[in-house]
DNA sequence: GCGTCATTTGTTCAGGCTAAGCAAGGGGTC
DNA sequence: GACCCCTTGCTTAGCCTGAACAAATGACGC
């Protein structure tokens, strides 16, 4: 019902290292996947969304690879969260559809009080706010 | 790297309606499933593993069923789903066993800021808070 | 008291679904 | 021709669901 999958997890840092690694040009995936130690052909995947989302542009061929397609301040961690795992919010439980907030469904809002409560920490941070002194040891 | 269950959901709904429903005597699995519109199996495992963990008591044969091993307002809904889901916490990505809390890894510190503030929101309320207006129509 | 029966949990198996990760070939770009 | 993203398909594991069978317990008839 709320889920931050690995797949979050490994795109962030892989942004993340990109924005630290301050070229103005394209960054291959392998690079990535050699300095984060993430496997190369899930990380493409990955970018592949973020693509799609308009966070990170590509480029085929020779001197090809990904670059951040925005200022790294300006991509919060929830929007990559949501790029990936979707949106970041608990619906009811026991009804997929119904359950509208109107309703005194307490659980429901224990719930979304626990959503909301993540997306508003991950959207005070962003990606250049991480910073290159991100990686653990 | 750090989930709800849809199984959490049910447990909690199940014993919700346990506490509800003031029976001093042992109630039925296929009673709770009518009820909550929850498989009869899956709340059945749920149930068992609640079991295990000393929230909740079963009896077999004719008149068995389960019953709350507590008081509802002891039993939090942290514990209930650390029981199904495992432990509440979200730990670095990258490395699964190092990367402690000393080292200055940010992303580690921003998921252990979203895992610490669910856990805290999910143990300020327990199946007895919740009661019997929870159902959603 | 004993055997039978209905009731209800416990156990096992099988299938569909999604996340995570791997591998190979296609095709664009320099 | 070398490089590198893109597409597709596959495997493994865990979640969720359903069905059938085994085991335990109490009620009833004798």
């Amino acid at each position: 019902m709320f889920r931050l999958s690995k797949g979050s997890g490994y795109a962030i840092a892989g942004l993340v290292y990109m924005a630290s690694s301050s070229a103005s040009d394209y960054t291959g995936i392998d690079e990535i996947s050699r300095a984060t130690g993430i496997s190369r052909q899930y990380l493409a995947k990955l970018f592949r969304t973020l693509a799609s989302r308009g966070i990170v542009r590509s480029a085929r061929g020779r001197d090809g690879g990904f670059m951040l397609d925005r200022d790294p301040g300006s991509i919060t961690l929830l929007e990559v969260v949501e790029a990936i795992d979707g949106p970041v919010e608990a619906g009811c439980v026991i009804k997929d559809d119904g359950c509208a907030d109107r309703s005194g469904c307490l659980l429901h809002y224990v719930l979304k009080r626990c959503s909301g409560s993540v997306a508003s920490i991950l959207a005070s941070e962003s990606i250049g706010g991480i910073g290159p002194g991100f990686f653990c040891k």
